[in-house]
DNA sequence: TCTGGGGTCCTAGGACCC
DNA sequence: TCTGGGGTCCTAGGACCC
């Protein structure tokens, strides 16, 4: 493949920077977006945010500014340690639909400049310059590299005047370079790593700083005395896909030497869609089996309500429960058609949830469907069923 | 004081068919 | 009666990501 020049971009902080547009008089202060949903709680009293002290329930961070991290205080961290580290940061519940607002708004302005954009959720994207790069070749820098800087700056600047926020730019000549790129310049900033680049900037870094490497992998790695991705890169293949496999081991070295083909996706169908809820108290499946039943019902409810509302439907209905412990199991059931019936839906679940042991209490439940098919688009063949031009 | 909710991908065993 | 592969689907669990 010839020479590509891929960007990752991260909004900074991303809903708690949403919240300070709505809050400006937070700005500068430790706070942490997260925490349970609330009902219609309406505006806070101006100066009188709620923090965390005193905070008790089975919240987590979802995102905190960079004053609250400072503290310590991190995405993915419980609600009750972050209260312990930081009991005067404010707390502010989550706001999904302004998130997706800004989301749609920065997608827009980045695909006005530069359209093969690809999406990884709600705060950031991959956007694919090689074409940009060389249409600026004529009037813009003999460097492409130059042209690349100047292509991100604008890209930068569109972004805070559409959303008055900042975002951090990371530009390489692959999406796995790139999202490392990104980060290491935050908040705000523009990182370039070209390929010759890779063992000054790359590999001094943890494994953990590369996609894909997460807390077990890191685990197994620094029991082989490898932590930073030079030692991962120096490290014998034939050790690696010992113990982790040949596919997750011939992967992991090739990342750590930056290499990486993978093309940007510009569209993709969703899998599976899914609704799961934590119980403010664990639940005891016969005792308080209304309360389950209800929950249950609701949860197939709003399964089949994104299924309607996407245009899906979907043959394999699965359920996920998780026990007191933590531990999670998961059953499912294969229909013969799609479905997006609640009903439906609900009586498969039902029939998996048979298979699954109560004799523990209840943290989690959740209900998925998946291999969804566009209800009128071509369903699956049946085994055995006649078709024209059969190759059988 | 334990750890949210929404996803994707991979592995591995068994069923079943050719 | 025993011994074969290959391919696909289904199911369960787990790692990882945002």
């Amino acid at each position: 493949m010839s020479a590509r020049y891929i960007a990752h971009l991260d909004m900074d902080a991303f809903y708690a920077s949403v919240e300070l547009l709505r809050y400006p008089q937070l700005r500068g202060m430790p706070v942490v977006v997260g925490g349970r949903r609330r009902a219609a709680q309406g505006e806070p009293d101006p100066g009188e945010f709620a923090t965390l002290r005193g905070y008790s329930g089975r919240g987590v961070i979802t995102t905190s500014t960079y004053e609250a991290r400072a503290l310590g205080v991190f995405s993915g961290m419980g609600l009750m340690k972050a209260a312990k580290l930081a009991p005067d940061a404010v707390l502010l519940p989550a706001d999904f639909d302004a998130y997706r607002r800004y989301s749609r708004m920065f997608k827009d302005a980045v695909r006005a400049i530069a359209p093969l954009v690809e999406d990884r959720g709600i705060d950031e994207i991959y956007i694919d310059l090689t074409d940009l790069v060389a249409d600026r070749a004529a009037e813009g820098a003999p460097d492409p590299w130059a042209r690349v800087r100047a292509i991100a700056t604008d890209i930068q600047r569109s972004v805070r005047e559409t959303t008055q926020l900042s975002c951090s730019i990371g530009i390489t000549p692959n999406k796995l370079l790139s999202k490392i790129a990104s980060e290491l310049n935050k908040p705000a900033g523009i990182s370039v790593i070209r390929s010759d680049e890779v063992e000054r900037l790359v590999w001094p870094l943890a494994v953990r700083k590369v996609n894909g490497i997460g807390p077990k992998a890191n685990l197994k790695l620094e029991a082989l005395g490898i932590r930073t991705v030079g030692e991962l890169a120096h490290a014998d293949v034939a050790l690696l896909i010992a113990h982790f496999g040949q596919s997750y081991g011939a992967w992991m070295h090739a990342a750590a030497h930056g290499r990486d083909e993978r093309p940007v996706v510009t569209y993709s169908e969703p899998k599976s869609i899914s609704r799961e809820t934590t119980f403010e108290d664990d639940l005891h499946a016969f005792r308080d089996k209304e309360k389950l039943t209800r929950i249950f019902t609701e949860l197939c409810v709003r399964v089949a309500g994104d299924l309607q509302r996407k245009g899906y439907a979907g043959k394999t209905i699965g359920l996920k429960i998780r026990y007191d412990n933590f531990k999670t199991v998961t059953r499912d059931l294969t229909l013969a058609a799609p479905t997006q019936d609640a009903a439906a839906i609900r009586r498969a679940a039902g029939e998996c949830l048979k298979r699954v042991p109560l004799d523990r209490r209840i943290r989690l439940l959740g209900v998925r469907v998946g291999a969804l098919a566009k209800p009128g688009a071509a369903p699956d063949r049946v085994p055995g069923q006649q078709t024209l031009l059969s190759e059988d």
